[in-house]
DNA sequence: GGAGGGATGAAAAACAGGTGAAACCTCCTG
DNA sequence: CAGGAGGTTTCACCTGTTTTTCATCCCTCC
């Protein structure tokens, strides 16, 4: 799986050479030379990463610092630490900085790489909680919706529209819910008031779940609003 | 699960990646550049927020300026701040004025994202509460009314506008109330005053009321308006 | 007995939602 | 950078329901 990597390294070289390395393993790859730009980028910059390589020695901002740095910030992203220096207690400082795991030059390409898959599986990586209702389980992070029925589950894949839509239907079991009450939820402001955007994408979201062979959970209540029942009473 | 957010950020750019991300993450994102803009916002009801984001300096109403005024008029949404100054004094300045959080910049966006999540394990949603009158009790919620007679209970599903009169005289019972007050609450200001909306709307109830048998509790007292019993003595 | 509020049924208007096609947008790919 | 695929919204049109109006009738109170 694909990896997003900001990699900070100030030696040009070694740069290029791990970043070449990366790309030909499908990884997404970022690369700042200096520790203030990855700071930066981090702190403002749209991506979020999957994880963090640091040069230990960086103009600007030292590596260990920098790591210490984001983890005060509060971020859980897996960080590996490179260095020329190999001895204990610079291994102790990275991994004190918050670094998980810490590589001392020269090193394999072939051992970075595997230190990165054992990362990956170490990570725990926060996820949002998954909602349920019934049998219905949405998982925000992912981004689908799986079905338990008998005779197994259903996953279904949605988009960010019909998500938002379905987790509000979740989140409120069994309510009637006006069409009103999801728009102003669901979709900003500055809409014009006369438009069925709302109608549109429950149907959407209906023709969805029919498309996988699923009953329609959500119901009309005409003239009332919307009725989403996580199972059906016989 | 999606939010309804309302962002307060006057830094175009800033605003921009906060709002990207948050959709990103399946928000609602509505973004106002000053403080009074979102002052008027929040003081409309079109919309009720699950989390508001204030940036410290604003044009027009500073972001603590805004928070004491929200938790002034009783709000009890979540509030995180943003700001450029990190130091304690304005963190506790910030706390203070009644936000839940603090957040200094430049921050990583996985943390505003953490930190929301943070905030927002919080109370579930409520169902607004029943009406009752004598053996009468309206849902609001389910839109509508059930009589507990001998013999068992009787639900009728009604209209909106029937809904809005029998919540009224439940509201006042046995008391006499003319149809011009009817008219000047359950319709919006002036509509011509030659209109029998009032009489028309309470015989639609009435039959509604009778269409399931029963007898009805609304009685016509001449030239001085209607009294609703909810249970007639005999 | 006539004025005025209310009752009544039918008809009209307003409203809410469903539907398919088409326009837009954004992101991805060649 | 063009073209394509999805996703989202709009549009025009259709349906059924709710709400209001209208014309008429009824009753009560001065």
């Amino acid at each position: 799986m694909p990896l997003r990597i900001l990699l900070v390294e100030d030696e040009p070289e070694l740069a290029g050479a791990i970043e070449v390395v990366l790309r030909a393993h499908h990884h997404v790859v970022d690369h700042v030379a200096e520790g203030l730009g990855a700071w930066s980028l981090l702190g403002s910059d749209l991506a979020s990463y999957d994880l963090l390589i640091l040069d230990w020695m960086l103009p600007g901002l030292s590596g260990p610092e920098l790591c210490r740095r984001v983890r005060g910030a509060g971020l859980t992203v897996p960080v590996l630490m490179l260095t020329a220096l190999a001895d204990t207690s610079h291994r102790v400082q990275g991994l004190d900085a918050g670094a998980d795991d810490y590589l001392s030059k020269p090193f394999a390409m072939e051992e970075l790489l595997a230190r990165i898959r054992a990362l990956q599986r170490r990570q725990p990586s926060y996820r949002d909680p998954l909602l349920r209702a019934g049998s219905y389980v949405l998982d925000p992070a992912e981004g689908c919706l799986t079905i338990e029925q008998e005779g197994g589950r259903t996953r279904i894949v949605m988009s960010a529209k019909e998500l938002q839509l379905m987790a509000y239907f979740m989140e409120h079991p069994r309510q009637i819910i006006p069409g009103s009450r999801l728009r102003s939820r669901l979709w900003s402001l500055e809409e014009d008031p006369i438009s069925n955007v709302v109608a549109a994408q429950v149907r959407l979201l209906r023709r969805r779940l029919a498309s996988h062979g699923l009953p329609s959970p959500i119901e009309t209540v005409p003239s009332k609003g919307y009725r989403f029942d996580p199972e059906p009473e016989p």
